[in-house]
DNA sequence: CAGTAGGCACTTTTT
DNA sequence: GTGCCTACTG
């Protein structure tokens, strides 16, 4: 269909009015009751252009009406990327091209699906429930893997482990195998796994060479015998939800040939998140039908260290020959300080498709702010900084809802969360523990598994003792044994036993009280009774919300409701077995919207998210590019980290806020950092310094901290002048003053450390946590330290030392942060 | 068998 | 500094 530049408007107003509305951290909706009408009054029959496309710009509405042959959408930040996805899939609907079941739409996540799924059915004005493969992969995969589970040796009622489970399946495996489960730790095992069935490696293909290097060359042994034990217990992995399809694909052309013909059109959100496993499954499809849509952004590819392949995005024109390639370059979302910022910054990463941002956006209440940097002393004063500015633009009448907090690690957010206490500051954690996660609901969940699926034997190990039984070690090896020696599931086995001699009496009567519990809750459910009503007798019953009434603890009357929240929520699904699918796929849990808060979360967490005002505290070496990624994955991990970085950035609508600070406190020790050298990227015609606020030096100025620390760090005095990138610069060549750590090369080769001396790779500058040689210091001697001044020592292991300060106390500190005096 | 003390490790997180 | 896991002891 070919369009014509005149029957747009040249500035798509309508997505603009979204991101300037919103103030709420969601991502702007597209649309309401109106897009609905339209696209319904779209399909009747009618000469006219569809009239859902107007709002798009010349890019948007190319990828939406691309629909033949494969086609890439670079949907750079704010660039409208989930209109696009939901008007192409509603511009096939209404084109009736195909039908809604006749359409593979996939997401990484089930929020993302959720949202697709409301806006389509905005879209076409009906229900979601016209779009059957509408979906995350893993929740497609179980739809396509319970009608064929034969062909990959599973039942069609197979559970789905959670990472719990998997755990420790395979402590079992490796202790059954008479390994050291200390040097071979079964979470080692279970990451290696992930990462082969990331891959999608089956035993057979994992390359010798990464087999060997487990457990004395038995890691391909160990990966069969996992799959064999999943095999029995009539269960699947997250990861081989994926593998079995692909395996069923491909050893089943006929099956293949009837999802490829199934599926007319396929869409992919967040390409740049596919591991090669998602890529050979949407390859095996794409090979019958070419109709296939891949939606992301290269730029904000955060997941490759679980797997995700920048490669897949990179290579797609290779991948599909006549390919299509359209870049969505016009932001909706930010203003031209902050789209600068991050557009500066991500040009320094090598293996990107490149795409160039610009933006119309502009904040008339206000001028034009540009990103601004501060330094702080330490991590207490960024807290106490950026509660001030909190509070600051909450006086001048900006919303809680408006403002977020984004940060590397999430032990930063214990600081600020302190601070918002103290200030009265509402806040919400976003990420973090998620709700099927928690101990209480997990323990639950595996009574309501052992009622439905008596051989679910994780499940029962995991609540056999739980509350205390007096079901210990010696009994459950007991039923193990059995169970092993006759392969059949542990109830089955404990049944068997506690008709003999086998077990103390004891035991045995608990046991067969326990079973017959379950006998009786069985019956229950099968004549009749509400699978909600069951779910509360099984938990009192058993005495499992007895045991938590009974505990002292804080957290105790939290689990409490949240074990009522799950009984409640029960209620939205018709079986037991409904309710299990759901849980083991759908880890998450909405809500908690309730009241005007600020969010804090981590930066990966707040991908896809937008905020007018952004604060990103911790740009320092080590922590922002983080050590570990720079270690682990050398030039590819400090690409991620700044693709992070970017991501950071591009979360803000209108005012970006970086800060530093000279001290912090990794792994329970202060230790003295420098400023990222993600800061020298940003360009310093769209970035503001802003002078070291009057409290800068920390303990009340005194200033013992302050003058020494300014003429210790060129640094540092030289930041807020104009000149402060020059300064860097040398201060990157020239002797790193006091600060410590050898300061080798920024930006340096990203070959591996040399052999032999300290390791100075790409500016390292955290200090060594580990002694390789005695500290040079002795008891009791008279040392300084930059933040905690003058003081004696009292204790050394290694190169860490105890000191007793003058001013500060006693504090651990590394050696090299103190000088002798 | 269960409660407690010392040892260790500690980026990011979805399904 | 802190939480979590293991090993020891009552």
């Amino acid at each position: 269909m070919p369009h014509s530049s005149g029957d747009h408007p040249p500035f798509p107003t309508r997505a603009d009015a979204d991101t300037r509305m919103g103030a709420a951290a969601v991502p702007a909706r597209g649309g309401g009751s109106g897009i609905a009408a339209r696209a319904q009054a779209a399909m009747r029959p009618a000469a006219a252009p569809a009239p859902y496309l107007n709002g798009l710009n010349p890019e948007q509405r190319l990828a939406v009406e691309s629909l033949d042959g494969p086609v890439l959408v670079l949907a750079g930040a704010g660039t409208g990327k989930t209109r696009v996805l939901t008007t192409r899939i509603g511009h096939i609907l209404a084109s009736g091209r195909a039908y809604p079941s006749q359409i593979l739409a996939v997401t990484f996540t089930n929020k993302a699906a959720r949202e697709m799924k409301e806006r389509v059915g905005q879209l076409i004005g009906e229900g979601a429930e016209g779009m059957p493969w509408l979906g995350t992969f893993h929740s497609i995969c179980v739809k396509i893997l319970r009608r064929h589970a034969e062909l990959v040796g599973l039942k069609s009622g197979f559970s789905i482990l959670d990472t719990d489970d998997q755990i420790r399946l395979i402590k079992q495996i490796i202790q059954a195998e008479g390994l050291d489960d200390k040097r071979w730790t079964a979470r080692a095992f279970a990451s290696l796994l992930d990462g082969w069935k990331n891959r999608g490696l089956t035993p057979d293909q994992v390359p010798e060479g990464e087999a060997r290097a487990f457990a004395n060359g038995r890691g391909r042994s160990l990966y069969e015998q996992y799959q064999e034990r999943l095999s029995i217990l009539n269960a699947a992995d997250f990861g081989d939800l994926l593998l079995h399809v692909i395996t069923l694909f491909k050893q089943h052309g006929d099956i293949l040939k009837e999802y490829q013909r199934r599926f007319a059109y396929m869409l992919v959100d967040e390409y740049q998140d596919t591991n090669i496993a998602q890529y050979l499954f949407l390859r095996l499809l794409a090979q019958g039908n070419t109709n296939i849509c891949c939606v992301g952004d290269d730029d904000q590819s955060i997941y490759g260290w679980r797997g995700a392949e920048v490669d897949n995005i990179l290579r797609f024109e290779h991948d599909f020959p006549g390919a299509r390639v359209i870049r969505l370059e016009r932001n909706y979302r930010s203003t031209r300080h902050i789209l600068a910022a991050a557009s500066h910054l991500i040009a320094h990463n090598e293996g990107r498709l490149g795409k160039t941002l610009f933006t119309d956006v502009v904040d008339e209440a206000e001028e034009d702010m540009p990103v601004t940097v501060a330094a702080v002393w330490d991590s207490e004063e960024e807290a106490r900084a950026i509660g001030d500015e909190v509070e600051a633009l909450q006086a001048k009448g900006h919303s809680l809802e408006s403002m977020a907090i984004l940060v590397r690690a999430s032990f930063q957010m214990r600081e600020f969360e302190d601070r918002f206490v103290t200030l009265g500051v509402n806040y919400r954690v976003i990420g973090g523990p998620r709700f099927y996660e928690r101990m209480e609901i997990r323990d639950a969940m595996a009574y309501f598994r052992c009622v439905v699926q008596p051989a679910d034997d994780l499940a029962f190990e995991r609540i056999v003792n739980t509350p205390k039984r007096g079901l210990g070690d010696a009994s459950l090896k007991l039923v193990h044994a059995y169970a092993r020696a006759n392969r059949i599931p542990l109830m089955q086995a404990a049944q068997d036993l506690c008709h003999t001699e086998e077990l103390r009496p004891k035991a045995r009567n608990t046991l067969r009280n326990l079973l017959a519990d379950f006998d009786r809750w069985r019956d229950q459910l099968a004549s009749g009774m509400s699978h909600t009503d069951l779910a509360e007798i099984v938990l009192d019953e058993s005495g499992y919300t007895e045991m938590w009434r009974a505990d002292r603890s804080a957290e105790a009357p939290g689990r409490l409701d949240n074990l009522k929240e799950l009984i409640r929520s029960m209620d939205e699904f018709e079986s037991m077995t409904g309710f299990l699918e759901h849980v083991s796929l759908v880890m998450d849990r909405d809500g908690q919207a309730e009241g005007e808060k600020i969010s804090l979360m981590t930066l990966h967490s707040a991908k896809g998210l937008e905020f007018d005002t952004v604060f990103l505290p911790g740009w320092e070496e080590g922590l922002f590019p983080h050590q570990r990624a720079v270690d682990e994955s050398g030039r590819a991990g400090l690409e991620e980290e700044r693709r992070l970085a970017y991501v950071g950035i591009t979360r803000a609508r209108r005012r970006a806020k970086i800060w530093f600070a000279s001290n912090r406190r990794i792994h329970g020790m202060w230790q003295s950092t420098i400023p990222s050298r993600f800061l020298d990227e940003l360009p310093a015609d769209h970035v503001e310094v802003q002078e070291p606020s009057r409290s800068y030096g920390g303990y009340g100025g005194s200033g013992y901290g302050a003058s020494r620390f300014d003429t210790s760090d060129p640094f540092q005095s030289s930041y807020s002048t104009p000149g402060w990138k020059r300064a860097q610069r040398a201060a990157g060549s020239g002797a790193a003053g006091g600060s410590g750590g050898g300061f080798a090369g920024r930006m340096g080769s990203d070959e591996r450390r040399k052999t032999g001396g300290p390791r100075t790779i790409e500016g390292e500058l955290v200090a060594k946590s580990v002694a390789d040689e005695p500290s040079a210091f002795n008891i009791g001697e008279r040392v300084f330290h930059l933040k905690f001044g003058y003081g004696a020592i009292t204790g050394i292991e290694g190169n860490k030392l105890t000191i007793q300060f003058e001013k500060a106390g006693r504090k651990k500190v590394l050696d090299s942060f103190v000088e002798r005096h």
